[in-house]
DNA sequence: AATAATAACAACCGCCGAACT
DNA sequence: GAGTTCGGCGGTTGTTATTAT
């Protein structure tokens, strides 16, 4: 048997395989490497079908707004279940919706990462020097050309008007108890998705026991973002990349992390411009946003 | 202009379940 | 029923393109 081709894909193989498509239909993957028409694997030419060759697909289109918030609402809803997501996005691949969820994770996770102090490498000239003044937000006006911002700028206000509101003390958390206390409502029944995208809708917000880190947050309108309850999950990789600011017994022990208090006492139900769901609610802040954060205070400071 | 960092994309790998022998 | 094959899925990695310094 001729050995296994891999890696790239040429234009001559992607005619052998449309060809066998066209002939015999998206089945029977591993007769093409059986005949001998390409040295692929059945399953290397499935998916070079499915991600690449299909008709129909939005090849080298940038997710759109509202492909991008069907996402979110997706994953909260299904998980990382991609080909269930794929099937509610036309011309979109569960390897598009993978690959577009990720990078924007990691878009997430280095913001977070950015936005908490490293005690073990201590920020250079913080401690000594008057602090730095806050970054003066650029006056113009926010670039509206992506999604992200666009819709920034109505959860931005939204949060800004309402959820500042009689929040004047910050509560302090154990981080011990905080870590304990792992049963998030994640499974927690989402509403149906609607897909009605440009109309406000009402939206129930599941109840976060967990409260973020505070983190003083100034937007571009000027308007600090505090004591927002940043709903995440444990088992997230940014919620992991938080915790591994601490060593173990930081943990166990009585290390303190100052916390917004929860606003989801008394409240449950929320109006909003659009659903929020755990994870789309700090995903729809501005890209922006963290650049005002104030740094935390080290861990030593508490 | 050069380099580094980051994002986006393409493809592979391993696992699992269904179908087949 | 057991073993094998195939296809589908999610995670991961490698490559290329873009942006920032």
């Amino acid at each position: 048997m001729s050995e296994i081709k891999k890696g790239p894909w040429k234009e001559e193989e992607d005619q052998v395989l449309i060809k066998h498509v066209k002939k015999y239909g998206p089945r029977d993957w591993s007769s093409i490497r059986s005949k001998g028409l390409l040295q692929r694997t059945g399953k290397s030419c499935r998916l070079r079908w499915v991600n690449k060759l299909r008709p129909n697909l939005k090849n080298g289109v940038k997710f759109s707004a509202e492909e991008e918030r069907t996402v979110i609402e997706l994953q909260a809803q299904f998980g990382n279940k991609w080909a269930r997501i794929a099937t509610y996005m036309p011309g979109r691949t569960d390897n598009d919706v993978k690959n577009f969820w990720s990078s924007r994770q990691k878009r997430l996770a280095k913001i977070l990462r950015n936005s908490v102090p490293q005690p073990s490498k201590p920020q250079k000239n913080i401690s000594k020097e008057a602090p730095a003044l806050p970054k003066v937000p650029s006056l113009e006006e926010p670039k509206l050309n992506s999604s992200v911002e666009e819709r920034s700028l109505v959860v931005s206000q939204h949060c800004s008007s309402s959820y500042t509101n009689n929040f004047d003390t910050i509560n302090m958390v154990p981080l011990s108890e905080l870590v304990n206390s792992i049963s998030l409502p994640f499974d927690q029944e989402l509403p149906p998705l609607e897909f009605t995208p440009n109309e406000k809708r009402i939206c129930i917000w599941p109840q976060f026991p967990l409260p973020f880190p505070h983190i003083p947050v100034q937007t571009n309108f000027g308007q600090p973002l505090e004591h927002q309850e940043l709903p995440m999950k444990l088992e997230d990789n940014d919620l992991l990349d938080y915790f591994g600011q601490f060593s173990a017994s930081d943990i166990g022990g009585n290390v303190q992390v100052p916390l917004a208090p929860s606003c989801s006492s008394g409240q449950d139900q929320r109006e909003l411009e659009y659903p929020l769901t755990p994870d789309s609610f700090i995903d729809d802040f501005p890209l922006d946003m963290f650049d005002y954060i104030d740094p935390l205070q080290s861990p030593s400071g508490w």
